[in-house]
DNA sequence: ACCTGAACACCGTTCAAGT
DNA sequence: ACCTGAACACCGTTCAAGT
């Protein structure tokens, strides 16, 4: 007997990202996802192969999203190198802290079956390379965006996970350590 | 009856630290716990007030042995500014590749009953802002750790979240990455 | 004074049965 | 074709009972 779907696979992605948003990874049941839409867990079973699948398919959507944001980001950018730059730090830091949870449990995955597909990691690590390589040179962009990727990364999930907590405004400082890193490496290039 | 002691409070978070750090977080159960130390799981709520308890203690040990290493590091360090930074910042990498899960839980634990206590932090925090203010000028020390532990830590994130694979030599990009950044805060400085 | 067995509510997951 | 109830092994936690 044909039986209408309540779900699909994309909605139950979609809705388990926002309860994760909302109330954080350890909040979500399989039981209590399955509630909100309207179905039982063992049906999860029919769309999804175990949590971890959901969950890889939920960083997924994070950094899609995040990809999306630093490209538009990219289009709106002033052309001068160093200020481009800025620019599409401060895009993504700003979906950072507008994504807190999803962004960390995105990028803090250390195991392989929860990181998404290297291809939509490329779409974040890409445009970002294309403008530091105007700045530390083609030779070392790829180190220079791996510094670049750190310094962000790591500065924001230092405020996302509360460890800054001594005071002063962090936009002011996380723009003052962005454009040194950036100065130091437009400081090295003159020397070669 | 007096009934001797099984185990204490010290060698239950020790057993847990080790744990962790070999088979992870989501494979710690207090079961297993338990059973690793000769005893039954309930006995453990004698030491312990429950888990959320057990790992915010199994991360101070955590942050306690990475400030040790940082001390250690500041002793034999060189006395140029620069390369002593670099001294820390390599000692600290070294201590989160040595201890990669629990250094990773220890930091991205979000929640603030899981954070160790501010004072344990700041035995992290204060040796190398004392190096950085050299730098970049006591004015400008605060913002410049910031972007500095940002940088240290979001760069060893990545790289222990294997997210760094596209080929070359993760330690020479660190700190090539690091020294654009200390030079970055010196340009700046000459120019007040 | 410390440890344990039994019990509880919950978890992810499987599968035969329902529609 | 899709969903569900019942069941399983496991989880953190409580507590009365054991020594």
């Amino acid at each position: 007997m044909p039986y209408p779907a309540q779900v699909d696979r994309q909605s139950i992605i979609a809705e388990a990202h926002q309860m994760i948003e909302a109330e954080g990874v350890e909040a979500l049941s399989l039981a209590k996802l399955a509630r909100a839409l309207g179905i039982k867990a063992p049906s999860l079973y029919g769309h999804l192969r175990d949590k971890t699948e959901l969950l890889r398919e939920v960083n997924t959507l994070t950094v899609q999203q995040l990809s999306i944001a630093v490209q538009g980001a990219v289009q709106a950018a002033p052309p001068k190198p160093h200020t481009r730059f800025l620019a599409l730090a401060l895009a993504y830091r700003a979906f950072a802290h507008a994504n807190p949870r999803t962004y960390m449990l995105s990028t803090t995955s250390a195991a392989d079956e929860l990181r998404p597909p290297e291809e939509i990691m490329l779409g974040v690590a890409l445009p970002l390379q294309a403008v530091i390589a105007e700045i530390s040179g083609e030779a070392n962009s790829l180190p220079a965006l791996r510094g670049a990727y750190g310094l962000v990364h790591g500065f924001v999930m230092l405020e996302l996970t509360n460890q800054l907590r001594r005071g002063g405004d962090l936009e002011t400082a996380f723009v003052q350590s962005v454009e040194a890193y950036l100065r130091g490496w437009e400081a090295n290039r003159k020397g070669d």
